[in-house]
DNA sequence: TTATTTGAACTGACTGGTCAGTTTAGTTAG
DNA sequence: CTAACTAAACTGACCAGTCAGTTCAAATAA
C-alpha cells in the first residue's frame, strides 16, 4: 500500500515510530506542511495535486510518498498539525485572571489571530469538516473535540461566576463561538480587511455577553 | 469552451435567455438541481462526476449538458437556487411586530429550518465561500451581499428600538451571526442530532442580547 | 588515515485509471 | 415540426501512486 522505504523493514519518517537521526531535523516535514497548508487552503484537497505540492515544497513527488504513506494521510497529519499551532495559543491565555469574561476576549483574540496567520488552516477546516462520509471523520471528530473542550471550560469560568441565561445550552454556545471565530475571522481576510481584530472579537463576545443575565432572564 | 446544443444557432435552456414552453415545466433542472445538492454536499464540487449526477438525477449526461453548459454552470445556479429558498424564507418573517428582537429570533429559526432541511446546501456554501480565486467568487460575492442586507436590516430594526453597544460594528455582528447559522445548524446535523431548533437559537440569538445594552456599556 | 559499506532520504519517469466535455445519430412528446 | 432528451462512443488532459535507481553522510573496517 503505502511506500515504505527499500527493505520493508527499514523506518523511514512516514512510520509511525519515527527516529530521526540526532543533527537531523524535520526541515522537510516543515516545507511540505507548509506548501499544502496553501495551495490546499486556496483551491481544496482535491483541486490540488501531489506534484504541485511536492513542487511548491521544492521536493520532488516521490519525496510527499517517502515522508507521508498517501496524499490522504499527508492532509490527516496537516490537520494535526495546525491544530496543534491554535490550541498551543488557545491554551497560552493565563486563566489566573479575577475576571473569567477578560479570559474569554483573550481566548477569542488568539483565535482571531491564528484565523488571520493561517487562514489556508481556516479554509482547509471548514471545506472538509462536516463532509459525511470523509476520510478524515475520525480526525475531525477528535480535533473537534479537544478545541470545543478548552473553549467549554472557559464558558464554564464564566458560568461558575455570573449568573447565566439557563435557555442557552452549554454544547451549543461552544459551537456558536468555535464557529463564528472560523467565519468571521475568513469573512475578514476574504472580504473585509479593514475590519480590526477588535471588532470581530468584539462581535464575538456579544454572544458571551448576552449569555451572562444582569436581571433574570425573562420567563420561559 | 461551453457546450451549446445542436448547431449553436438554436436557444436551449442552459442558455441565458431560456423560454420553456408553456405547460413545459423546469421538472428535468430541478431533479438535476436535487441530486447535485446532494452530491456535492457531501463530496465536495471536485469530487463528483457529472456522470454520477445524471445518474442520480435518472438523467443521461447529455441532458446535463443541454440544461446548463458546463459543470461548472450548473454549480453556480445551484448555487443560486439555494439562497432563492433561503432568501424567500428570511423574507417570510413579518416586520410589523412591536418587537425586532422577536423577529431577529424567528429569522434565526428560519434559518435553522433552512440549514436542517438544506444540510447539503450549507456544506456547498462553506467549502466553496472563502476560495480566494474560485470560479464562483462573483457569484459568491453577490449572493452573500444580498443575504447579509437582510440580517443586516434585522440588525437595524433592532438598533432602532434599543440602546446598542457602540463597540460591536454592525458589519462585524452580521457575520458573526450569518456564520453562526450555517456553523451551528451544520454541527447539529453532523455532530449534535439531540440538539433542539430552539437550542440552536437561543445560543446564536445570545449575541443579539449581547448587543443591546441594559445598563450603559463598560467605559471604553 | 583511508577504504568500504550501509541505508535513510530523495528522484522522476512511468502506469493505469479517471473524468470533463464533445459528438452523433437517434427517440419522444407537445 | 421542433424542443427536449437519450445512449454510447470518443478525446485529451490530468493525476495518484509506484518503483528502480541515485546520493551522500555516517558507521565500520583495514
Amino acid at each position: 500500500m503505502t511506500n515504505s522505504p527499500r527493505g520493508g523493514s527499514t523506518a523511514g519518517p512516514g512510520d509511525p515510530e519515527k527516529k530521526l537521526r540526532p543533527g537531523r531535523t524535520n526541515a522537510t516535514k516543515q516545507k511540505l506542511f507548509e506548501a499544502s497548508m496553501e495551495l490546499i487552503g486556496e483551491r481544496g484537497a482535491a483541486g490540488v495535486t501531489v506534484d504541485e505540492i511536492a513542487t511548491a515544497a521544492g521536493v520532488s513527488k516521490g519525496t510527499v510518498y517517502y515522508n507521508f504513506g498517501s496524499k490522504s494521510d499527508l492532509i490527516a497529519q496537516l490537520l494535526r498539525h495546525g491544530v496543534d499551532i491554535l490550541m498551543a495559543r488557545l491554551l497560552s491565555v493565563r486563566d489566573d485572571s479575577a475576571d473569567p469574561l477578560a479570559a474569554m476576549e483573550e481566548m477569542i483574540g488568539q483565535a482571531m489571530d491564528f484565523m488571520a496567520e493561517y487562514p489556508s488552516f481556516a479554509r482547509l477546516w471548514v471545506s472538509e469538516n462536516w463532509r459525511t462520509p470523509s476520510e478524515w471523520q475520525d480526525t475531525f471528530a477528535e480535533l473537534r473535540g479537544r478545541l470545543l473542550a478548552v473553549i467549554g471550560s472557559a464558558i464554564d469560568g464564566v458560568a461558575a461566576v455570573y449568573p447565566v441565561d439557563p435557555r442557552v445550552s452549554r454544547g451549543s454556545l461552544e459551537t456558536a463561538i468555535f464557529g463564528a471565530c472560523f467565519v468571521v475571522g475568513l469573512d475578514r481576510h476574504a472580504y473585509n480587511p479593514e475590519r480590526t481584530r477588535e471588532q470581530s472579537v468584539a462581535a464575538i463576545m456579544a454572544s458571551m455577553r448576552g449569555y451572562v443575565v444582569k436581571q433574570p432572564p425573562a420567563q420561559a
